[in-house]
DNA sequence: TAGATTGTTAATCGATTAACAATC
DNA sequence: TAGATTGTTAATCGATTAACAATC
């Protein structure tokens, strides 16, 4: 179990393989060979088995991989027991979505705090938290520590959150502005940017 | 310009490339370098040039390269005139938000219609188009044609409107369900996939 | 044991970086 | 012309694929 280098490539396909083995384990089955997990995704089973090799995780010759196991195992690699306290920031149509469409709890997170900078919003309960002003943000993270923070603000507001937040502590980034936000040591963010994503695949079609 | 060969890598950067390029022309920056952009966008000079040339696209040596043309060209390689027909199906928070938050227009798109399946929302007017019934979709697609389409339905039901657009003519989909989409000749996909997202974070924090 | 399938090594392929001649 | 900066070539690095020995 040496994981000493595992390869961006690989870790960039971790999520979907655990999702995978996540549903397979759901649906009973038991046990996987390369080649029917690569059909499954669209891959080969070449990069299966290395990427598996990589992260350290074992199948066994002349049987494959223990779906169980693997579930259990790769959830280990990505920590999704650690259920880090996250807060969001936005409750516009953007946060609503992903605090209704997000199981975060099953994804290694937990929700301590909403928040929104519009007056009449405040108070209001969503998934059974009330929404807290922006301005008690500072006294907020200095109380319950937040770790992960989801950005879904306008961009300009999200790059003054990103740097207040840092300094309280908050060391991962969900940022859904569509904001660049400059990466700092020590600090993880995951962009998701619809407008980017919108554009590609307007190129797709384009060349098609 | 020879764009007969463009890498994989190359074409996952042209989106922000062309965001840049046209945050710097409405801010009325002329020309940048491809020193001072590569500090912007965080990368190195190299790539930067290597990319352009790639696609195709002329600096000036001496020079740099100017914004409002490289604005041009590079929404030329994208297609962003083509204005592709699009439609949305699925008015929950995460269609809605997709209806608030993005301006089809300036990414290549023309939103033509809005699909749901619950009777309450059928005919609620949404950016002013209203509603329709996703029993109306056949009969709409022979009509109107749409080229793209937005599926913000649950999993399951993505999965089966993907291949049931396919045989009426739909050549792209953008998927928020989640579901996993088969791959299909002549067809495009673009995922977002908010689970895999947050668990790749999560994975970043585990290792910090 | 025989058959199946992994884990790993080697070969290929693609992407990034470095360096510099070309040229505006 | 001199200075600046590109475009491109070559070198390095990383990812994917192919092949097969190891082994359950």
């Amino acid at each position: 179990m040496d994981r000493s280098y595992i390869p961006d490539a690989t870790l960039g396909r971790l999520p979907r393989y655990y999702r995978f083995f996540c549903d397979l384990k759901e649906k009973k089955v038991s046990k996987i060979s390369s080649t029917q997990l690569a059909e499954m995704l669209g891959t080969t089973p070449s990069q299966v088995r290395q990427d598996f090799s990589a992260l350290g995780s074992f199948g066994q010759q002349g049987y494959g991989y223990n779906v169980a196991q693997m579930c259990h195992d790769l959830g280990q690699i990505i920590g999704v027991d650690n259920h880090y306290r996250a807060i969001i920031i936005g409750t516009g149509n953007l946060g609503r979505s992903v605090l209704s469409g997000i199981q975060f709890y099953n994804h290694g997170f937990r929700l301590i705090g909403i928040f929104d900078r519009k007056e009449s919003l405040i108070g209001q309960v969503l998934k059974g938290m009330p929404i807290r002003h922006i301005d008690g943000l500072d006294e907020f993270c200095r109380e319950n520590f937040p770790q992960m923070a989801i950005l879904c603000t306008p961009p300009s507001e999200a790059i003054r959150l990103y740097d207040q937040l840092i300094s309280l502590g908050v060391k991962a980034f969900w940022n859904f502005s569509g904001g660049e936000i400059p990466r700092r040591p020590g600090a993880v963010v995951n962009d998701i940017n619809l407008n980017d994503s919108l554009t590609s695949l307007c190129y797709k079609m384009n060349i098609k």
